[in-house]
RNA sequence: GGCCGAGUGGCGGAAUGGCAGACGCACGGGACUUAAAAUCCCGGGUCCGUAAAGGGCGUGCGGGUUCGAGUCCCGCCUCGGCUACCA
């Protein structure tokens, strides 16, 4: 009784297409259409395959089959993303080398991929951990490292679009007089200064239970995002990517990208662009500067004649603000508690209180920096600056609330117009100064109106808004925005300030202190004793790849110091063709590194002169579509268009974007579960009466007493619907929770793709999760909803092959005849609806579309073979195994995989006779038949005959008749 | 607090400004069967009306535009995601 049989068809069809390489690109053609479909290749963790994956997985895997049914060319590549954290840790843990475990998680994710049918060209497969790959990352590095950004560089690109900045070689970087007298050494620090890969000095998220440091993204509330150990910071020398150098062309090369506009928007706030003005306070000497005021005098005029610095003298305080507006009313300044001046502007009187507060700051986690900082803190430093625009003397103080990260470390205190300032104005007892007013009927926000305050008696709210100036001498009067512009142009004049753009995106920590990542290409220069001299020497192209020495131990020791700096001596040390020590660079590279080029490798992946061949580049980039989940909305592919960005400005792509289309895929959800609470005495409490404790997650507690409860979980038929909520059966007046959570292994409701494709198959699987809704929306598992399509799967058997016979054969239902109208008009409906819906990516309407095709034909006593040979055709896309077993039932020898996609008639569609609706006032009455092409005369002519209609019409005056051919009639009477 | 997204039957969801609830799940009824599974058929937003016919009300809430609004506009509410002292 051949039932249909998911698992022996399946593993049919994959062992054919293997065999047969069905989906491996052939040599590309000029002139036939391409297609560059990707997935965001996982990382292959020990864990195996989460449905999440398949969601995205059969998404393109649909299109991709379909574009080639279409005859076009398709690169749709898989590969791994295989470096990274668990491996290394599982190999402190148990000593297995990381190249053995992830050998072993990728051949599971390879055996679960093919499992599910994917037309992966798998002749293209690699990991980022294979040498023959990172041996190319490990080239972009130094690509990086031997660039500099020319800011003012005019050109036009490949693209022929005109741009201003471009990544040039670090030979090209003029060298000041100044710099090239003082030697080669000089020079070459200069250059390293300038590089978009350099080094830098900088306090770091040290986590010392992972023995690493963590890049701000890797910490969630102050712990790791892994593990949520607690995080330190402390000093350290790191690689850093000078991404910043690229924020405008990362938000200008959004604009031609088809994206949604909410990622597009993420990116544009994770850059956080602001404009404002970069600002000198004059400091002196610092400490207790008798002079202050005589110094500022003679600076402001040597300023008005040598203009604005582009480095900072220590006689002043660079400060950056996007309310050059509010100068005057500039009443204390703020430094970052790890400023550099720090130390100096520090009065012997203050040194003790400064020191404690400073060392407070380095303890805190990000955290405490958070939470616990709602009230401000900071200290004064003892010293002045002078304002420059009124010469007011005013105090300098360190707080944690200014981070050294952002703009210049320092700013100037505006506390009438800003939030922050404001509190820390009142909290200290500092003067505040308004100097905006604000505009007529203005009230004050919520959040101003919190921070209300008794200042000298009278209750005061700050201003954050825009208005017009006040108490700002000669400038009173002007709207915010005209002011802005006026006295930048002021400050520039006399050499005190220019207007700045800053942004919120950081430079990309590059470096980490794992073992298993790609090593840097780089050699540090040694002097006498040992020490790094900070020259560097990259190590040869031709020599890449640096590979990973052989390792006992794989754990660091506790320190920052990274595991790589106990490798072997001679993979650690040599000597240079000139006698100079040489010490290998001993960080690793972030996970990121590896994902952000993979994209251009597939187009090429064994390349062994290029790290992609440029006519393979020009024929197969941009990727047309990509897909994969939305927690790399920002970062993943905030890097790899940086990357990219910079190989196109040396020359090595041609297209300015790597991805034209994106598409994020929701998440899916556990089953929804339902929860209902008990005291401890067994009462019910309803789930409105009760609330998270803030202590942790899955403690719940009663709103009103703050006693703890129970979490009981119920099962549906305890619970019934009452108005907008779920109630206790037996108890109505106890309301409970119905929610669908996030996997996860500590909830226990993790699907298997496995299990479930044992159960019902790969097709089932790939269907149900195409079925649930919208790709991009989150959407929770039901496993009875698996069960339908795979109904559904069984019913399209049954329209073909008779399963009363012994062996896979015709139904007897299925006739050689020329089809009917209705067979041919239901077909092609079909046709048109599936195949507008994969171009929409609207999968689950194409599979309702395809289950009313098996509706109509399933109780019809014969079935055309013609028309059911194009619906298998249809079906192939979304459940290709069990459309090649059916196609091959119907007589074909070859595979479908490259059959042309079935086109439609527009004139088998139309009906002769169509129902239209008809409304009386807006409100529906009746339906009426007519003819398909009838007039509107016809039509309501018809309408008016329709007895229900005539009564509703019945002495009333038809004011208008609105009459749309084919649609409806509404008639608006009186 | 900021940004983004979403609210439609018991559930997942569908609907170029034009018949709200396609399709599926769950449920109820029936057929087939010794029985079950499988399969097939029928039913269903809700209220009034006896089951019919028919009608009222219905897309989170309140207004508006329109012959006509789930869809467009204004003002709210709730939920979810991301982010969080960015000067």
């Amino acid at each position: 009784m051949p039932r249909y049989d998911a698992k022996r068809i399946e593993t049919k069809w994959q062992t054919y297409w293997d065999q047969q390489e069905t989906f491996k690109v052939g040599e590309f053609v000029e002139g036939k259409d391409k297609l560059y479909v990707l997935d965001m290749f996982p990382y292959p963790s020990g864990e195996g395959l989460h449905v999440g994956h398949p969601e995205g997985y059969t998404a393109t895997d649909i299109v991709c089959r379909h574009a080639r049914m279409q005859g076009k060319q398709v690169l749709h590549p898989m590969g791994w993303d295989a470096f990274g954290l668990p491996a290394e840790q599982h190999a402190i843990k148990t000593g297995t080398p990381p190249r053995i475990t992830t050998q072993k998680n990728i051949d599971t994710f390879r055996r679960q991929l093919k499992m599910l049918g994917f037309s992966y060209d798998w002749s293209r497969e690699f990991s980022t951990t294979d040498p023959d790959y990172f041996r190319w990352t490990q080239w972009i590095f130094l690509q990086l490292f031997d660039s500099w950004f020319d800011s003012e560089y005019e050109w036009i690109g490949p693209d022929g679009k005109q741009r201003v900045g471009r990544a040039r070689p670090i030979s090209e970087l003029p060298i000041p007089e100044k710099v090239k007298a003082e030697g080669e050494d000089a020079t070459r620090h200069y250059q390293n200064r300038h590089r978009l890969a350099y080094q830098h000095e900088a306090p770091v998220n040290w986590c010392p239970k992972l023995g690493t440091v963590l890049a701000n993204e890797e910490i969630i509330d102050g712990k790791s995002e892994r593990g949520g150990h607690p995080v330190e910071r402390i000093p350290l020398r790191q690689w850093m990517l000078r991404i910043t150098k690229y924020g405008d062309r990362l938000i200008d090369g959004l604009e031609g990208l088809d994206w949604s506009d909410s990622i597009k928007s993420l990116q544009k706030n994770w850059i956080g662009r602001s404009e404002g003005a970069e600002v000198d306070f004059y400091v002196g000497a610092g400490g207790s500067d008798a002079d202050l005021e005589q110094g500022f005098t003679a600076w402001k005029s040597s300023r008005s004649e040598t203009g604005f610095s582009e480095d900072p003298e220590a006689d002043v305080l660079r400060i950056y603000t996007t309310r050059p507006d509010t100068l005057f009313g500039a009443t204390y300044m703020v430094l970052a508690p790890e400023h550099p001046f720090v130390d100096r502007l520090t009065t012997i009187e203050q040194k003790q209180a400064v020191e404690t507060y400073r060392k407070q700051a380095t303890l805190k986690s990000d955290l405490d920096r958070t939470d616990l900082a709602k009230e401000k803190t900071g200290v004064f430093t003892g010293s002045f600056a002078i304002n420059p625009v009124n010469g007011e003397k005013i105090p300098v103080w360190i707080a944690d609330y200014v981070l050294i990260s952002y703009g210049t470390g320092a700013i100037m205190a505006v506390p009438a117009h800003d939030l922050r300032d404001w509190e820390f104005a009142v909290e200290f007892d500092l003067s505040i100064i308004p100097v905006v007013e604000p505009p007529e009927n203005y009230e004050p926000s919520k959040d101003e109106q919190a921070l209300e305050a008794e200042i000298a008696g009278e209750k005061r709210t700050p201003f954050s808004g825009l208005g017009t100036a006040i108490h700002s001498g000669e400038f009173d009067g002007m709207k915010t925005a005209d002011f802005k512009k006026e006295i930048t142009a002021r400050l520039v004049e006399q050499g005190l300030g220019k207007g700045a753009v800053n942004y919120r995106l950081r430079d990309w920590l590059f470096s980490r202190q794992h073992f298993w990542g790609e090593p840097f290409p780089i050699w540090h220069e040694l002097d006498e004793d040992g020490k790094i001299t900070g020259l560097m020497r990259p190590d040869p192209e031709e020599s890449l790849p640096v590979e990973l020495p052989e390792m006992k131990e794989y754990k660091s020791a506790g320190t920052p110091e990274p595991p790589l700096s106990s490798a072997p001596d001679e993979w650690l040390y040599k000597t240079g063709t000139d006698g100079k020590r040489l010490l290998r660079e001993v960080n690793s590279m972030p996970q990121w590194a590896g994902s952000c080029w993979y994209y251009l490798r597939f187009a090429d992946p064994k390349n062994s002169e290029r790290f992609i061949d440029p006519e393979n580049e020009k024929n197969w980039l941009p990727v047309d579509l990509y897909i994969g989940g939305g927690e790399h909305a920002v970062l993943h592919l905030l890097y790899a268009r940086f990357w990219h960005q910079v190989l196109f400005d040396r020359g090595h792509v041609t297209c300015p974007e790597p991805f034209q289309k994106l598409v994020n895929q929701g998440m899916i959800l556990g089953d929804v579960e339902l929860t209902g609470f008990q005291q401890t005495d067994g009462t019910w409490v309803s789930a409105k009466d009760v609330t998270e404790s803030d202590e942790s997650e899955t403690k719940w507690i009663e709103k009103a007493s703050g006693k703890p409860v129970t979490i009981i979980r119920l099962e549906s038929d305890q619970v019934q619907k009452q108005g907008e909520d779920f109630v206790l059966v037996d108890q109505p007046d106890i309301s409970v929770n119905s929610r669908a959570y996030k996997m996860s292994k500590s909830r226990g409701n993790v699907i298997n793709p496995d299990i479930v494709v044992e159960q019902y198959g790969a097709d089932a699987l790939r269907m149900y999760e195409m079925f649930m809704g919208p790709l991009e929306a989150t959407k929770p598992w039901s496993m009875s909803g698996v069960d339908g399509v795979s109904r559904f799967l069984g019913r399209v058997w049954r329209l073909i092959i008779d399963e009363k016979q012994e062996e896979v054969a015709l139904s007897d239902a299925v006739s050689d005849e020329a089809p009917d109208e209705d067979q041919l008009r239901i077909l092609h409906k079909t046709i048109k609806a599936v195949s507008e819906d994969i171009e929409k990516l609207s999968f689950n309407t194409a599979i309702s579309r395809m289950m009313e095709f098996t509706n109509a034909m399933g109780p019809l006593k014969t079935r055309s073979k013609e028309v059911l040979s194009d619906f298998v055709l249809l079906l192939s896309p979304f459940a290709p195994h069990i459309a090649e077993e059916l196609w091959s039932v119907l007589g074909h020898a070859e595979t479908l995989a490259y059959q042309p996609w079935p086109a439609y008639d527009e004139a088998l569609l139309q009906e002769s006779v169509v129902e239209i609706p008809v409304q009386v006032n807006g409100k529906l009455r009746s339906k009426v038949s007519v003819a398909a092409d009838a007039d509107q005369a016809t039509m309501q002519q018809t309408a008016e005959q329709d007895e229900t209609i005539a009564q509703h019409l019945e002495g009333k005056t038809i004011v208008k008749a609105i009459v749309i051919p084919g649609r409806l009639i509404n008639f608006v009477v009186k």
